[in-house]
RNA sequence: GCCCGGUUAGCUCAGCGGUAGAGCGCCUGCCUUACAAGCAGGAUGUCGCUGGUUCGAAACCGGCACCGGGCACCA
């Protein structure tokens, strides 16, 4: 605490964010001052957090995430919503799983081996270590989530949401069960649903074979990039309107190898441009041969197994991977002549995007669910804006992907996961599963059992599924089901169902955002028809990128540890750093990190301006004399001075926009606002105008409550983005017990009388006139010591000298002159500096005189003037601009021209006098 | 192929109809008792190219180029 430092001159020069952080983090806990009573009063808020997988450690992306929600849950805390942010991790199966496996792998064992109990045993001990690292983390960026209601995919209480889940799409027809073409990983020996198939361009080949027409009468030649799959043919396409095989449609090829007769058939699928124009048929291995088999009722020939290798219907290659295969079907080809030619070829490959394999198109039973009706609600309520994506256009990429969507295949042949709720009859296929067995869905057993026995008799056996859900399935219901659903009772469904906004980037949108809103389209949480949607608004923010732009990510290493950086600069600079450098439009964010010092100059620009506000506390606490700003109450408007009047209007002013900013998820904006507020205007020059009258008796109490008012609202405005850091300087300006947390302090009530526009415009002029004229002292040779003797300013606007000169005796210090003159005339000041700023003249007198500086300043000046004249001049010479533009336009033109001709005029004559 | 972005100071990015901005970096001078993680002053841009709309375009519209991303994909 800063109060215990006392005498305040004790106070380090250096703000330390490593313990001051821990000691809030702490307190805020403690007082459990982040978990909401659903009960309480207050609009309700609420936030559930993308929750991060129980995969190893958090990287950037998941700060960057963070820093974002939680800059928007502690603004609302402040507007006095009822709020709630809830935490907690993901089990992410197949991620989990093959972390797991790989470890079994070294260990010279297997997940077979290890058998499904010790193996989820196993895997149970990697979450509790993985997640407590992550929460660990999270604690440490200072998130202010409930963490007693934190929660994991796979708990008990999410299981029932899960299963209830399942269990009511089942009844309503939306999942089912079925033998389909699924994306096959050999890699992790389970389906994967489209989305985690990713296209990678590979250098390959085109392999061009003939198939010779049954009775010997010629070939036909077709090409493929899989040659093992030619085992499992079961007929050639050519396109309808191609004249050169019209007359084999319907005749048979002799499939070379396997000596299966199959068809030569019309599909308007295949392109005769490419190629020759004749396609091979292989239904089981590929979709649009899928496609094609259908529609001409090929059979279906599985030639691989679910490994990956090539099974008893690949004959002579049985037993060989499938990349072997390729090798030895194309041998034997050549062997036998049928090999036409090979010619390198580039082209885009599925792959697993867990696997890291080529995915097999692979006939498979699995279970999905139907979309589209799922997906028709949600478009449906997208018209509504329903939800309201921020920014807007990622509500098209949105819809994009629910119009034309195709089924979800759920089940995954894992065991890290939720088990399907479905129980197969065995006693129906002698006591084995196959894809034939007759199955009921059913909550538990019990009730599996009950169901089975009323369809199949008193004496039926059954058996659960072995499979486990896609993990976006639970991750799907995680607004509900982590808010207590199906306990439709639930307080925390009814106070904070449908929740506030959601905030997540942009490569989940299929995946997570899509999946909630089409679960909670179906499941209706709350039951009531005008608030399934689960969330009002989804906040799209962009990645973060490597200093070489790439996006980070676990599996291309380039992931930084957030730690590293927090125990370098803190975690509120790390936190203000990036939503600093979130642009308004949700763009990704580029990280300037240093892998070889663990240094980031965004970052230590963070942590220098968390110093600054330290050491702006400091000057506080050394010149309020002991006093508070309680202590101290509101200055008198009759006592305030200009200075005050305008560092009053700009706080006024930044209360406003900073709201509004935060409010409207312009967090980069309300944070380099109040970064240039806080620094500019109230370190640079309140503090520094407050100085002298702070030293002065008769205007101490004055001066010290507005210091006083102006830092602490700062701090409030500031503490959604710095927490840790405005709350230790909160408590040391207000010498606040630890348990009043600045964290459920109200935002600072808008002073509207203080708004002033022409006082900001006016004293803005003044600080550019102060500018002006300590660089024509730096011109002049000046020692920053040496005090000028006489100062005038002259300009032509009422309003700008009346603030003039109340503002003598400031412009005295911080010019350093002794004399200063304020007047509507240029004084006769022979061999003195001059210089011009806007509509204003500056003269010093200089003790001194460096008459070749005097020389290029005026010629500067001069020169700028004229070149304002042009510009003015030549556009108030064309006739439309004065009949078309709007008239303040063509006043203000006229002004500025008037002003620059006197200027000129005034360089010109003051050169003359130099001679 | 379809759909999104982006191109502004050396770097990272704001600005989105009225004479170009910030942070970092750079140059000069300062340890001026809040802060050298600082203070004061300064320099720096044919606002990707090209047409058009407009009195006026970095901003709006069209075309082009390059960079990035997403979706779909032909064997």
């Amino acid at each position: 605490m800063l109060e215990d430092q006392s005498p305040a001159e004790a106070l380090a020069k250096i703000y330390d964010p490593i313990s001051t952080e821990a000691r809030w983090q702490q307190a805020w806990e403690q007082q459990g001052a982040f978990h909401p009573d659903p009960l309480a009063p207050g609009e309700p808020f609420a936030v559930v957090i993308p929750p991060p997988n129980v995969t190893g450690s958090l990287h950037m992306g998941h700060a960057f995430n963070t820093a974002l929600i939680d800059t928007i849950v502690r603004f609302q805390r402040m507007q006095g919503k009822n709020v709630l942010c809830l935490p907690g991790t993901d089990h992410a199966s197949i991620a989990v799983q093959s972390i797991l496996e790989k470890q079994l792998k070294e260990e010279g064992s297997s997940r077979k081996a290890l058998g499904r109990e010790a193996f989820l045993g196993r895997a149970w001990a990697w979450k509790e270590e993985s997640g407590g690292r992550i929460v660990a983390q999270l604690k440490r960026l200072g998130y202010s989530v409930d963490w007693q209601r934190q929660r994991f995919t796979l708990d008990a209480q999410l299981n029932r949401a899960v299963v209830e889940a399942f269990v009511r799409l089942h009844q309503q027809g939306l999942i089912y069960r079925g033998e389909y073409l699924v994306n096959w990983c050999p890699a992790s020996g389970s389906a994967v649903s489209d989305l985690e198939v990713e296209m990678k361009e590979v250098d390959g080949f085109l392999w061009h074979f003939r198939y010779p027409l049954t009775g010997g009468n010629g070939f036909l030649e077709v090409a493929t990039t899989r040659p093992e799959t030619l085992l499992g043919d079961t007929g050639v396409a050519v396109n309808p309107d191609d004249s050169r095989y019209a007359a084999l449609v319907g005749k048979t090829l002799t499939l070379p190898l396997v000596g299966r007769e199959i068809p030569i058939v019309a599909d308007s699928h295949v392109d005769p441009a490419f190629g020759t124009g004749c396609v091979k048929v292989t239904p089981a291995h590929d979709p649009n041969d899928f496609a094609i088999g259908k529609r001409h009722g090929l059979p279906l020939i599985t030639v691989m197994a679910k490994d990956g290798s090539m099974n008893a219907a690949a004959a002579q290659f049985a037993g060989l991977d499938r990349f072997e295969a390729r090798k030895a079907v194309v041998a034997a080809m050549e062997a036998e002549g049928f090999l036409v030619k090979v010619e390198p070829y580039r082209h885009a490959v599925p792959h697993s995007e867990r696997g890291k394999v080529p995915v097999e198109p692979l006939l498979s039973t699995q279970w999905f669910v139907k979309t589209e009706p799922l997906a028709a609600r949600c478009r449906e309520a997208l018209a509504q804006s329903k939800p309201q994506f921020v920014p807007e256009r990622w509500s098209k990429v949105y819809l994009d992907w629910l119009t034309d969507i195709r089924d979800w295949c759920i089940s995954r042949q894992l065991w890290w996961g939720h088990r399907i709720p479905a129980w197969f009859v065995i006693s129906e296929t002698a006591g084995r599963v196959s894809d034939a067995t007759p199955y009921v869905v059913a909550r538990d057993e019990t009730e599996a059992l009950q169901l089975a026995m009323a369809q199949y008799g008193a004496d039926v056996q059954i058996e659960q599924d072995e499979d486990v859900l896609d993990t976006w399935f639970s991750s799907g219901l995680w607004p509900f089901s982590t808010l207590g659903w199906p306990d439709g009772s639930a307080a925390d469904l009814a106070k904070w169902y449908p929740t506030s906004v959601l905030v997540t980037g942009f490569d989940i949108i299929f995946f997570w955002v899509a999946r909630m809103t089409m679960l909670a389209a179906v499941l209706n949480p709350r039951g009531a028809e005008e608030a399934w949607i689960p969330f009002a608004d989804v906040y799209i923010h962009g990645l973060v990128r490597d200093e070489q732009n790439r996006k980070m990510s676990k599996s291309a290493g380039n992931g930084i540890d957030p730690l590293l950086l927090i125990d370098r600069y803190g975690a509120d600079a790390l936190r203000f750093a990036v939503v600093r450098e979130v642009a308004g439009a949700g763009q990704d964010i580029r990280l300037d990190y240093n892998r070889k010092t663990d240094s980031s100059a965004t970052v230590e620009g963070a942590r220098n301006f968390a110093n600054k506000l330290w050491n702006a506390t400091r000057f506080a606490l050394l010149n309020l004399g002991g006093e508070t700003p309680q202590s101290l109450g509101v200055p008198d408007p009759a006592q305030l001075q200009l200075a005050d009047r305008w560092i009053l209007a700009r706080l006024a002013r930044v209360n406003q926009e900073t709201a509004q900013r935060y409010g409207s998820y312009a967090l980069g904006e309300a944070a380099k606002g109040l970064y240039e507020f806080a620094w500019n205007e109230v370190c640079d020059w309140t503090i520094e105008l407050l100085k002298r009258r702070l030293q002065d008796p008769a205007q101490q109490r004055t001066a010290r409550q507005v210091l006083a008012k102006v830092l602490t609202e700062l701090f409030v405005m500031l503490h959604p983005l710095m927490p840790h850091l405005t709350e230790e300087l909160w408590h040391g300006l207000t010498g606040f017990p630890e348990q009043k947390l600045l964290a459920l302090e109200p935002w600072p009530a808008l002073d509207l009388q203080a708004i002033d526009l022409e006082l900001e415009d006016n004293f803005a002029e003044m600080i550019e006139l102060v500018r002006v004229a300590r660089n024509l002292r730096a011109t002049g040779g000046m020692k920053p010591a040496q005090k000028v003797s006489r100062l005038v300013i002259t300009s032509a606007r009422p309003e700008l000298l009346k603030v003039l000169k109340l503002a003598i005796p400031d412009l005295a210090v911080l010019i350093k002159v002794e004399l200063v003159e304020i007047s509507t005339e240029m004084p006769e000041m022979p061999r003195s500096l001059m210089g011009i700023s806007g509509t204003s003249q500056v003269q010093l007198q200089l003790p001194e005189q460096d008459l070749d500086a005097l020389r290029s300043r005026l010629e500067k000046d001069l020169a700028k003037a004229e070149k304002d004249i042009a510009g003015l001049a030549s556009r108030l010479a064309n006739p439309n601009f004065a009949d078309k533009a709007p008239a303040d336009v063509v006043l203000e033109c006229r002004a500025n021209l008037r002003e620059a001709e006197a200027q000129a005029d005034l360089a010109r004559k003051s050169l003359g006098d130099l001679g």
